[in-house]
DNA sequence: AAAATAATGATAATCATTATCAGAAAGGAT
DNA sequence: ATCCTTTCTGATAATGATTATCATTATTTT
């Protein structure tokens, strides 16, 4: 059975605290300020086990190695800066996401398959890396 | 100026000539057939330089740690299932993907960021799967 | 409070991918 | 065809991200 732990408690907070998509050497860095005695493993494990319960999300980066997590598990679309790496959220309005949601899982279905998640990510250059190649 | 080998060649052949979504090393394992001389940081080489062009696709996997490389560069929606880690494709009608795109692209424009690609990803249970699970 | 179980932090191990480098192949120029 | 330059190759070392191990500590149960 699951039990408490400070750290666990710190590493959920933390991320639900932010709107950026920190990986879990950035999340580590952060944490430590809070709790210097925090190991990166633990930040791993934890991480791993938010996702498990749903918590939180786990986000693969197109141009960058390490993966992302996101505190706010409301669906949502991904935008991913090509110069820059930032992922940034977007949001379509909620009926579309539904009208979009919805014939996924008409497909899902046709193929005898069991659907369980569906995300949309999205790469390009943001507005701050769009100005700045002039 | 790019040169032309015949090792990319074999590699996009071969990736052109299946439906599946092979990992590097195990596209590596089957050249080796045809190639045996090929070596596997040729073919991480050249996946690199034909996604860069664009005649295929590189995939990350949610559940599974190596990339997985994809063919068809036609768009299409990536399923993946959980228990056996396989990735199909599922296709929705032409009009619909448009759809979705144009609502996508409206989103980015908004937000000021240039449009690059766009993807969606759906995880869950596939029908071999689900019937093996009783 | 003692026992049982799960979590921690440090670090070693693993896995996927990239970098390095000497030799081979490709594509001109002569 | 031969020389020259550039790119590519295969082997392998190096790197980066993540997971496994393990002795110790914290949490929960009895």
């Amino acid at each position: 059975m699951k039990k408490y732990s400070k750290q666990r408690e710190l590493i959920l907070d933390s991320l639900k605290n932010r709107t950026d998509h920190p990986t879990a050497e950035t999340l580590y860095r952060d944490l430590k300020h809070k709790m210097p005695e925090i190991g990166i493993a633990t930040v791993y494990r934890n991480l791993a086990s938010l996702c498990e319960d749903g918590q939180i999300n786990k986000l693969k980066s197109k141009i960058y190695g390490a993966d992302r997590y996101d505190g706010n598990v409301m669906p949502h679309i991904h935008f991913e800066c090509e110069e820059c790496g930032n992922i940034e959220d977007l949001f379509l309005k909620e009926k579309k996401i539904n009208d979009i949601d919805n014939e996924i899982k008409e497909l899902v279905k046709k193929s005898d398959a069991k659907f369980l998640t569906s995300e949309i990510f999205v790469t390009g250059i943001c507005k701050n890396c769009s100005n700045k190649i002039i």
